[in-house]
DNA sequence: CTTGAATCATTCACGGTTTGAATCATTCTC
DNA sequence: GAGAATGATTCAAACCGTGAATGATTCAAG
């Protein structure tokens, strides 16, 4: 009824808002915690990408992750470097760069989703047990919906 | 033996990875929306921590905000510019510039977490009302815990 | 075949965002 | 009052990501 109407004090409810906020919190504590192994969240979001067979060739990584191919010349240059992956013409159409994780890049990548699951237990203490699952199950879904590399 | 121990196929359920993503995917969606008004997301959470009366001195505004002060003098400019905001030099100590939402600054926030709440419609199409509801209800918990300006 | 268009990777210069250090005004402490 | 602390402001610089230009390879068509 006579509510100063919401807007004075309703601190705006709206999703994309708080992701946006939540997601660059979030990301920032975590990139300090991977930042030891010399990498950033969007090399990760790179190994995870190529773990998950979503994408190999340079291009389709730079449309899985959504970004410039120019940065993906980058980021792979510098997981070239640390020895995360390698970069094998493919054979069949020797225009194309395809990217296959190491070893080491196996292993940075647990590592990393290590740090975030760590992360994850100090982010969700406010939460119940039911509510750390529906969380959990929901952003697999936008994220699905979004056609994102999870 | 059995060799793809799990790593190799699951997309990685972290919650703060998944977050980081879908987040700078909904503000970056959202930004393109209100730049017709002349802000980016940065603009409408000073100007939402203001209707909180989260902080209204700079220097807690930056606090809150989560940035350094010096940008915080650049975004209250740009909406001091706007017309949205008004500095007035607080009477008890006139080192400290309060910020104060003018009637055009209201009504801009307001657009914003509009066109906020109409992206929302969108990203949430494939979740079931009783999963929308959970996600804001559980967002907020996350935010309120962060200490955020929700 | 050969030519010209398309595709992939790469390089490079640039723009936008944010920060930290230096500066100035004001207030607090003694 | 003098000097330390606090708040706002300016400024140069760092960082991140993009788009345009280049080179290599493949594809399409005569």
């Amino acid at each position: 009824m006579g509510m100063d109407q919401g807007s004075a004090r309703t601190p705006a409810t709206s999703l994309s808002f708080r992701l946006g906020v939540l997601g660059a919190m979030a990301e920032a504590r975590w990139a300090g915690r991977i930042a030891g192994h010399g990498v950033k969240p969007k090399h990760v979001a790179l190994l995870s990408s190529l773990r998950l067979g979503a994408a190999d060739s340079q291009l389709e990584l730079a449309a899985t992750l959504r970004v410039a191919p120019s940065l993906v010349v980058l980021l792979a240059d510098q997981l070239e470097t640390l020895g995360a992956v390698s970069r094998e013409r493919d054979p069949g159409d020797r225009r194309r760069q395809r990217l296959v994780l190491t070893a080491v890049g196996e292993r940075l990548l647990d590592d990393c989703v290590g740090a975030a699951d760590a992360l994850d237990e100090e982010l969700v203490t406010a939460l119940s047990a039911t509510e750390r699952a529906a969380l959990t199950r929901i952003l697999g879904k936008l994220a699905g919906a979004e056609g994102l590399p999870v």
